[in-house]
RNA sequence: UCCUCGGUAGCUCAGUGGUAGAGCAAUCGGCUGUUAACCGGUUGGCCGUAGGUUCGAAUCCUACCCGGGGAG
């Protein structure tokens, strides 16, 4: 029973929608996690973020590693608590890094030696010490670590890329042992390459995983090359276990790989964006820097429940970005994240009802960026 | 009244003989497993005024105007 079920309640070609049932609690699928990278989703409070509707919060092996250090949050009694949230939480590897921090870093069969962005001191992580690390955390989710790597890139540079995250990835469930209530998920990757995909999926599928990430993407190709490469991949991977697509994304990209089967997301764009001074809608993007919001007494959605669009108008929150007041990265990352969980809730719905592809073609047209 | 320092982009200032730059502001873009309250583009200047020296002056000289400081 302390077991990670997942239920699927309905489908809608092959998107589908379900409850992925932890010990912490439910996760609506498909779901979208806010990124709390450093036990924190910035410019929110926990209960905040818990409102806006998210079941599961993102949090990460290297940025916590490096501080305040995964030891101490273990004295102190563990993730959940030092960072008051209840909720499941899923944490990055810190495989990640190695392709964003790549001048800070040296790859080898063994792992990676990183030097720390926050004081330069070397640091070494290998597929044994995240996952230690991790479980030091308690997170409910734990990713493998592999190597993400930067596109384009050619099929044999990502073919040996993909061959190490496979290695990797076996010393990692070796590693990941047993957690009672606890899931390790595996992370699918091979680029943009279709041949590259399966053999990796098929390979981790082998192995056996509580779920299935799918990796490097959306890290430089067009919208089209992710989506036909989740056509080619979401097949080889197992049906009755979550995929989650790693760093995705955008409203549109998010919507068009629910429409091929994913169930799980994270990306920073809801909140590092709001502190930017963007606001997503169903409408498109909306900058609030923009000078024609600055005599506008009218709410950014009439139709959202956040405080940014019950409690300010666009005139407001222009000024309050213009001058770089806090309360703008608050307001506008509230309403961010609620705009992102009501989508999600709004997909859910819409397998339910079978307009899933109704629903996704909207937001594309709503974020269909000119070059595409 | 005299001495002195200074008047260069909206603001604060670099630039001391070869036809002007920065930061900020303004304006617009971008952000996809966060090194990001970040990054980038654009706009914007009879260089106080009038003369002079020079092939050439923001730069040297003279006068005047304006402002800060000091002396009386």
């Amino acid at each position: 029973m302390e077991k990670f079920e997942f239920a699927l309640s309905a489908v809608d070609g092959s998107a589908r929608t379900g409850v992925l049932h932890t010990p912490r609690g439910e996760i609506r699928t498909p779901a979208f996690m806010p990124v709390g990278t450093a036990a924190t989703v910035k410019a929110m409070l926990p209960q905040s973020v818990r409102e806006t509707g998210a079941d599961i919060l993102l949090g990460n092996t290297y940025h916590l590693m490096l501080r305040p250090g995964a030891e101490r949050i273990a004295r102190l009694g563990g993730l959940h608590k030092f960072m008051d949230w209840q909720q499941p939480i899923l944490t990055d590897s810190g495989g990640f890094q190695v392709m964003s921090l790549a001048s800070l870093r040296k790859v080898s069969e063994e792992g990676v030696h990183f030097q720390s962005h926050v004081d330069g001191r070397a640091e070494f992580l290998t597929p044994e010490r995240a996952m230690e690390i991790q479980r030091m955390l308690g997170s409910d989710i734990q990713m493998i670590f592999d190597e993400c790597p930067a596109l384009p890139a050619s099929h044999a540079s990502i073919e040996q890329s993909m061959e190490l995250s496979l290695r990797w990835a076996k010393r990692s469930k070796v590693a990941f042992g047993v957690q009672p209530g606890r899931a390790c998920f595996a992370i699918v990757q091979g680029g943009i390459y279709a041949d590259l995909r399966q053999r990796s999926a098929e390979a981790l599928r082998a192995i056996g995983f509580d779920g299935y990430a799918l990796g490097g993407l959306a890290v430089g190709e067009p919208q089209a090359a992710m989506f036909e490469t989740l056509d080619a991949v979401v097949p080889h991977m197992p049906a009755d276990r979550p995929r989650y697509l790693m760093g995705v994304g955008k409203p549109d990209d998010v919507a068009g790989a629910v429409l091929r089967g994913v169930d799980m997301f994270d990306c920073v764009l809801p909140t590092r964006s709001g502190r930017n001074g963007q606001a997503f809608t169903w409408e498109g993007p909306l900058n609030l820097k923009n000078a024609r919001h600055a005599d506008d007494p009218a709410p950014l959605d009439p139709m959202c429940r956040c405080p940014a669009c019950r409690q300010f108008g666009r005139a407001y929150l222009h000024h309050v970005v213009k001058s770089g007041e806090i309360i703008a990265s608050m307001l506008l990352t509230w309403h961010n994240l609620t705009f992102y969980q009501d989508m999600m809730t709004a997909l859910r719905q819409a397998i339910v009802d079978g307009t899933a592809a109704t629903l996704a073609a909207r937001l594309a047209t709503a974020y269909t960026r000119p070059e595409n």
